[in-house]
RNA sequence: GGGGUCUUAGCUCAGCUGGGAGAGCAUCUGCCUUACAAGCAGAGGGUCAUAGGUUCGAGCCCUAUAGGCCCCACCA
């Protein structure tokens, strides 16, 4: 029955083989069973242009945690898994990519890039999937799939249409972000705003005179931190309110450089308290300036090419760069005598968040998503707690984004990703909005068609996740059967990309949440609590801990330490630690198969009442430990507490079951008289040990795992047995008090053996003193762990002091005193300050007790349990000073 | 400008609905005790940012202040 296990846990040796024999016995793999209840977890699609990173390894780990838990608990738990296509950063790796073999993305034309994209996505796309089964994801590799492959094509299809029939899916000219680098548009929420050094540039424009002239007296100034835009400037407004320039609404002023007349318009847009309350417009290059502009019927002048050059609307700054054309332009403005001064100015800049180009707001015909009526249903369900945000907080921020919601420009000038189901007729123009090419234009009949050529926001196929990669819009027995999901497990940094975007998503395609709750968790920094990231160098690969330390540990690190929801620094010790963990539960479990021997396979197969009898005072204690522990890391567990449950498993696994239970039983596994008694403890040391792996199992696979199977052989597999229990019949609370009694004497005596130097292999005679019959019956019950424990070369137990040297050192617990005779080393004065200062600690504790007991508002206002929890103490206190107390006037 | 969050032992952080301050690492002292030195036994170390308030009772709830981080808005 024993085997030979390695001294020291090696992750390497085990992991893979492992999880391949998990893959090959399909534990992974769930199917539609209407007996079980399905549990649901969809992955966030990783990019296949990922390499696995800290977020990702914090991500999965959570996922899988649930996963394993609900599925041990005989769940039908589907985790499904896939990746997303990530137009945007894919499309820019592969223009990377092309440019080093020196081919232009647009002389391989549209055809031949997609070939090359495909072709990379074979070669790489499953890179970062191979990554995630190393940290042991349990997903349903069966049902892999791609934001880009023929279902979630058709899905993508299917919304467009859907949603373009209803009004809520429109094509329009309004001012989007443009990236003048990747070439296209991109959503208000990709746009980072990034503080920068520049300047502000103080202009005057000459007002136009009422016969027509332009005056050379006469100007309005303001500021401006892009004085480029001013070619396309089709106005100047002011502040209705404002006293200053009432008079001058409604007049004219020329337009530098472009020689055209600007009017003065009134806006309240125009802050009066900031610079010198005018504001030129610029309709077509600033999102504020369209709005107004719109207001007052402003011409809109485009005055940018794609790339951010100027066009032919700048004049003779046609063909210079945004940035050449600012310094030309202050430069002729300052000839002229109408640059009044330069300022330094730090601002927000917004950038792209791929590329860091700053984006150039521009007036463009794009599609749009119709928000206002959509965002309803996601409102009322988070509102109402039909969908739960862990932790709560985030529903401020999922209401801020809800709140201020504007329409969502969902086309991208992109290759790769969704193309538009839009067609447009060639002869006269119409747009038809199809699942495929319209064989007749419904306007002029016309049978010519080009599609457009844009392709969808990437967000877009994502938001309908949840169901797509169910089956949808085929009605599938899947679809029906596990959405709504259970759980998404996501970071904070995604819930307006993704997590609301599900939501409304969920609510309009499918008539429901899609699923129940978010659970959400940080971004994981570095050591020094910076951000991880390429630039920096600062990430810390994943792979190379799990190389280095285990996968196992690598989960135990990301999990515990750290609140829901709260960024976490990553730190080497912590991995050290759990790596440590991992070889405690190891060679515990080491030494139980170790012992085995002693016993039969028989025996160890007995059920609870058939060992029942055989159990002793510990072994009962232990296993109402345990069954407490049950208890707290399920509940723990169901209210995503993951990082507390663990925390507990941990300490009982090494603090209870291997410091005290493990030590305990030994003299007992030692000796060789009692068979029953071995029987007895290996039982236990056999089920609680099984137990806490089950416990421990969804955050260390591994080495559970592994451990399971040498320890036992009636089942095949941790992952697919039963999650524990509580027993009401395992709860023995005399037994925990008992033993908790021995192990206060055993602190009592190490301590002051520690105190003296006495070193543990100097054993010495411990005489236990108590009146109270069941204390003795504790300690001589106990006898023999207790004077392992406590370096006892025999224990006395007894009702006086009789046959105790008076020099004796003593240990005063709850209803006893502990003798320890030392003979020689017993300094007597040092032994009466000690015992002094036992006594001022009791006084202190009665004393806060009496003064808690002596308010009349406690003992009228406190729960009854609280006051007789105090009683007790202050009880207990006081006795054990008068135990003191009377061991001090032995001593004189 | 609006919102969130954090401030607890030397370091990194827990502390769930208010009821005598915890862990890991680090430090100090002993131990290679036949599962584990990736270990065992002990020890030291905290007016829980500051000031008020609510309460019988506050690390936890409320208000204000200071500092750090983050998100949103983007006043040209």
């Amino acid at each position: 029955m024993s085997k030979e296990l390695a001294k020291n846990y090696d992750p390497k040796q085990i992991e893979d083989r492992i999880y391949n024999n998990w893959m090959e016995k399909k534990y992974f793999h769930a199917e539609v069973d209407h007996s079980k209840t399905p549990f649901t977890i969809v992955i966030p699609p990783p990019n296949i242009t990922g390499q696995l990173h800290m977020g990702h390894a914090l991500d999965e780990t959570m996922q899988d945690i649930l996963i394993r838990y609900k599925r041990m608990q005989g769940y039908n738990a589907l985790w499904q898994p896939g990746t997303d296509h990530a137009s945007i950063a894919t499309e820019v790796r592969i223009i990377a990519k092309l440019k080093e073999e020196g081919i232009d993305k647009n002389e391989l034309g549209r055809e031949g890039f997609l070939k090359r994209a495909w072709e990379w996505k074979e070669e790489y796309g499953g890179t970062i999937v191979n990554q995630l089964k190393k940290l042991g994801s349990s997903c349903d590799w069966d049902r892999e799939r791609f934001t880009m492959d023929e279902g979630c094509n058709k899905a993508v299809t299917e919304v467009f249409c859907k949603m373009h029939e209803k009004g809520w899916i429109y094509k329009g000219s309004r001012i989007i972000n443009w990236c003048p680098v990747c070439n296209t548009s991109i959503s208000d929420a990709e746009v980072e705003y990034e503080e920068q050094a520049g300047h502000f540039w103080h202009i005057k424009y000459p007002f136009i005179e009422d016969d027509g002239t332009v005056s050379t007296t006469r100007f309005i100034e303001f500021a401006t931190t892009r004085p480029e835009t001013m070619l396309g400037d089709t106005a100047v407004a002011v502040n209705p309110e404002d006293d200053r320039y009432k008079d001058l609404i409604g007049k004219k002023l020329m337009l530098p450089l472009m020689n055209r007349e600007l009017p003065i318009v009134a806006d309240s847009y125009v802050d009066m308290e900031f610079g010198t309350g005018v504001v030129k417009i610029t309709p077509a290059h600033d999102p504020n300036d369209f709005e107004v502009g719109k207001r007052h019927n402003l011409p809109e002048i485009n005055i940018m090419n794609d790339d951010a050059t100027i066009n032919e609307n700048g004049g003779k700054f046609a063909g210079m760069d945004r940035y050449e054309a600012r310094a030309a332009i202050v430069k002729e403005l300052d000839e002229m005598g109408l640059l009044v001064k330069i300022e330094d100015h730090t601002h927000n800049v917004g950038t792209h968040d791929r590329c860091g180009t700053t984006i150039e707001p521009m007036i463009k015909k794009q599609w749009f998503v119709k928000m206002d009526e959509l965002i309803k249903p996601a409102v009322k369900a988070v509102k109402e707690g039909d969908i739960q945000l862990i932790p709560k907080r985030m529903e401020k921020t999922y209401f801020n984004w809800t709140d201020n919601i504007r329409d969502w420009c969902i086309s991208r000038q992109l290759w790769w990703g969704h193309r538009i189901p839009a067609y447009y007729c060639d002869a006269c123009g119409e747009t038809v909005v199809a699942a495929g090419m319209p064989e007749k234009c419904p306007k002029c009949g016309g049978t010519h068609f080009t599609q457009d050529p844009d392709t969808l926001d990437t967000w877009f196929s994502s938001a309908l996740w949840p169901f797509s990669t169910l089956g949808w819009p085929e009605q599938t027995e899947e679809l029906k059967y596990f959405y709504p999901t259970d759980v998404l497990v996501t970071g904070y940094d995604i819930i307006f990309f993704w997590v609301i975007r599900m939501i409304f998503s969920g609510f309009e395609q499918m008539g429901e949440r899609p699923f129940k709750t978010v659970l959400f968790h940080g971004l994981v920094r570095d050591e020094q609590g910076r951000k991880m990231s390429k630039s920096l160098g600062n990430g810390i690969d994943p792979l190379e801990i799990i190389d280095k330390y285990g996968a196992d540990a690598l989960r135990l690190t990301l999990i515990t330490g750290n609140a829901p929801g709260n960024d976490m620094r990553f730190v080497n010790a912590r991995v050290e630690n759990s790596r440590n963990f991992a070889n405690k539960v190891w060679n515990a479990s080491r030494f139980i198969m170790m012992n085995m021997e002693k016993v039969s396979e028989e025996d160890l197969r007995l059920t609870f009442d058939e060992v029942a009898d055989k159990l002793e005072p510990v072994d009962k204690w232990i296993l109402s430990k345990f069954n407490t522990l049950v208890k707290e890391v399920t509940d723990n567990m169901d209210s995503f507490e993951l990082g507390i449950a663990v925390q507990k498993v941990y300490d009982f696994i090494w603090e209870s079951f291997c410091d005290w239970y493990i030590e305990m039983v030994k003299p007992r596994l030692y000796a060789t008289d009692s068979h029953d008694s071995h029987i007895a403890a290996l039982w236990t040391l056999k089920n609680v040990l099984i137990g806490g792996l089950k416990l421990l199992h969804p955050y260390m696979p591994f080495v559970t795992e592994e451990i399971f199977m040498n320890l036992q052989s009636d089942e095949e597999s941790i992952m697919i047995s039963d999650w524990p229990v509580y027993r009401e019949e395992l709860a023995f609370t005399a037994e925990e008090q008992a033993i908790e009694t021995i192990q206060a004497a055993v602190r009592g005596i190490r301590n002051v053996r520690t105190q003296m130097n006495v070193a543990p292999s100097r054993k010495a005679a411990v005489y236990v003193v108590s009146d109270k019959d069941e204390v003795r019956k504790i300690f001589t019950e106990g006898q023999v762990f207790f004077a392992s424990l406590a370096y006892a070369s025999d224990v006395h137990v007894q009702t006086d002091k009789s046959g105790i040297a008076d020099d004796a050192v003593s240990v005063v617990i709850p209803d006893a005193t502990v003798y320890i005779p030392f003979a020689e080393l017993v300094d007597i004065s040092a032994e009466i300050e000690r015992l002094k200062g036992e006594e001022a600690k009791l006084i202190k504790e009665i004393e806060r007790s009496n003064g808690m007991l002596g308010n009349e508002k406690f003992i009228s206002k406190a729960p009854e349990s609280k006051v007789n929890e105090e009683k007790e103490k202050l009880q207990k206190y006081t006795q054990m000073l008068e135990q003191v107390r009377e061991r001090l006037g032995q001593l004189g």
